[in-house]
RNA sequence: GCCCCCAUCGUCUAGUGGCCCAGGACACAGCCCUUUCAAGGCUGCGGCGGGGAUUCGAAUUCCCCUGGGGGCACCA
């Protein structure tokens, strides 16, 4: 198959949805699996509601999950332009011809009449569909109608016939025309409709595949009609299912955070985000559930979309993004955890000699604990924030015998290095070692010798491991805290 | 109301007539590891919507029912 060309046609009404996301996604794959190009293609038709800061909200949450794109309004192509607005004088032409060919012709009912015909179509139990009215019209009510000041549209002339939708997930899918009445072409102010400008541009694009939602199969029988009528030949099509809330609903605003500038916002790695939307709806032949997006391109294909829809499930997706987190290089997760720790304001000078020492650590301290990047801050606020009051209960603890020998034998066995010497990751571990075996001698061990010691140094009963702690605190931190903890013993 | 699509554990899914008294993953529960939490490991819980038909044999094919979803605009 010559030339892939498929595209992702968003409206620039908002922000990128998770839904739009994934289609968006599915055509990328493909086209980077096949070797083709992918469109970025902007369906602005609706003045009222599309912006140009939506656009580039679209495009820079696109950006952000890697999903780049070979063709569109930022980068040109041979096919532009890549706006709709830009591309009205085409569809009138076009519309032109398709009037001087008698494909389609000029509807000048107005929005009330065909509201109540609509009305009379629902109460009598058919899928409200256009008469044709117009269709009928001759020269001189069409003169009285233009001097009444009536603007027509133009409706596109429906042949009837069945259409099949050779689908490259559905299967074939069969539609009577009749079903649906002549649609317009353009509206009454001269512009375009969706279903015009999409099949003239997927057919001027020459795009190959149309990668789009299931909502949109019953729109693809008229536009099956339209390429003929265009004299072209329809592109490949392939309907996934759409992505669904958790009461089985089309996921939308009231199931929670539904753009992915939300989920960026989180601390939701766009390589995890990729991961799960693709599971939505499509599987790996061997079981594979965690990839990065290179392997997904080398494993992608559309005949294992699966037919049904899927709910969205924050729970699996936050398992994947703890994946993806865990699977981070150092240097990565490093950048990751520093810049959230700046934004939490406990790191100021990320480049300073003491963070360059101390970041690496409290990034691998915290990171098998993260799920999500926004609980970063939380995780990492033992070691820039003072030490918790230790509860009654803690304190009870801390009075022991046992606890205060523990305690006491840290603090010499600290004491005893040198001041102001980094104590790196490698000796924390050996301290903590040489302690564990003297305290063994006197009979304390496990539990006995860490907890108190956790207590004392972070107010605490759980945290990183801590050696960890020691390292990252460093001699004098822990002496204070040690000696801090040793007024309630 | 009409048209179209879909139907395997709570959720995402594997499964294209015998390999399936249905496999994996998330979630949940228990155990192990561990000073703790987490991570990790192991075990468990849990499903082919119902009814017919085809067949020696159906999760898998066909029909009906039921259920869910989508569409039906001068919105996209």
């Amino acid at each position: 198959m010559a030339n892939i060309r498929v595209r992702f046609a968003p409206s620039p009404t908002g922000h990128l949805h998770i839904g739009s996301a994934r289609t968006a996604l599915f055509n990328w794959l493909v086209a980077r699996r096949l070797g083709g190009d992918f469109i970025l293609r902007i369906e602005d038709t609706d003045a009222d509601r599309s912006t140009l800061a939506h656009e580039r909200a679209i495009m820079a949450d696109l950006k952000w999950l890697g999903l780049s794109w070979d063709e569109g309004p930022d980068v040109g192509g041979k096919f532009g332009p890549y706006r709709q607005s830009e591309r009205l004088s085409l569809y009138k032409q076009s519309a032109a011809k398709l009037l001087e060919e008698g494909l389609a012709y000029k509807c000048y009912c107005s929005e009330k009449e065909l509201e109540a015909e609509r009305e009379t179509a629902l109460a009598k139990g058919k899928m409200p569909k256009y008469s044709g009215r117009c269709l009928q019209i001759t020269a001189k009510e069409e003169d009285r109608l233009t001097a009444e000041g009536r603007k027509p549209t133009i409706r596109f002339r429906v042949p009837v016939k069945k259409i099949v939708v050779k689908d490259m997930v559905k299967g074939d899918v069969e539609f009577d025309s009749e079903v649906f009445g002549d649609f317009i072409l353009v509206r009454s102010d001269g512009t375009a409709s969706f279903n015009f400008a999409v099949t003239y541009d997927d057919a001027a694009m020459k795009i190959s595949h149309v990668i789009r939602g299931e909502d949109h199969l019953t729109n693809t029988a008229r536009h099956i009609l339209l390429f003929e009528a265009l004299g072209h030949q329809p592109p490949f099509f392939a309907h996934m299912p759409i992505t669904l809330g958790s009461d089985h609903a089309k996921l939308s605003k009231r199931h929670g955070a539904t753009s992915i500038n939300e989920y960026a916002d989180q601390g939701y790695l766009p390589t995890a985000l990729i991961n799960y939307l693709v599971l939505l709806g499509w599987s790996a032949p061997e079981g594979q559930e965690i990839f990065q997006p290179e392997e997904l391109v080398s494993l992608f294909s559309i005949g294992r979309i699966s037919k049904s829809s899927a709910v969205f499930d924050i729970d699996k997706l936050n398992w994947i993004n703890g994946q993806h987190i865990r699977a981070l290089k150092k240097e990565a997760f490093l950048q990751l955890v520093t810049e959230r720790l700046q934004e939490a304001g406990f790191v100021k000078e990320p480049n300073s000699i003491e963070n360059k020492l101390t970041l690496p650590k409290v990034a691998e301290a915290i990171r098998a604990s993260v799920v999500k990047l926004s609980g970063v801050a939380e995780a990492a606020k033992i070691f820039y924030e003072e030490a918790d009051e230790p509860s009654i209960q803690a304190i009870e603890e801390l009075k022991g015998d046992e606890a205060k020998l523990v305690i006491c034998d840290l603090f010499s066995a600290l004491s005893a290095l040198e001041e102001r010497k980094d104590i790196d990751l490698e000796q924390a571990k050996d301290i903590l070692k040489a302690l564990s075996e003297r305290l063994k001698e006197k009979g304390i061990k496990g539990k006995g010798v860490y907890h108190p010691l956790r207590l004392a140094l972070t107010g605490r009963d759980c945290g990183p491991e801590l050696f960890y702690l020691i390292s990252i605190f460093g001699r004098e931190k822990s002496l204070q805290r040690l000696k801090e903890a040793l007024q309630y013993v």
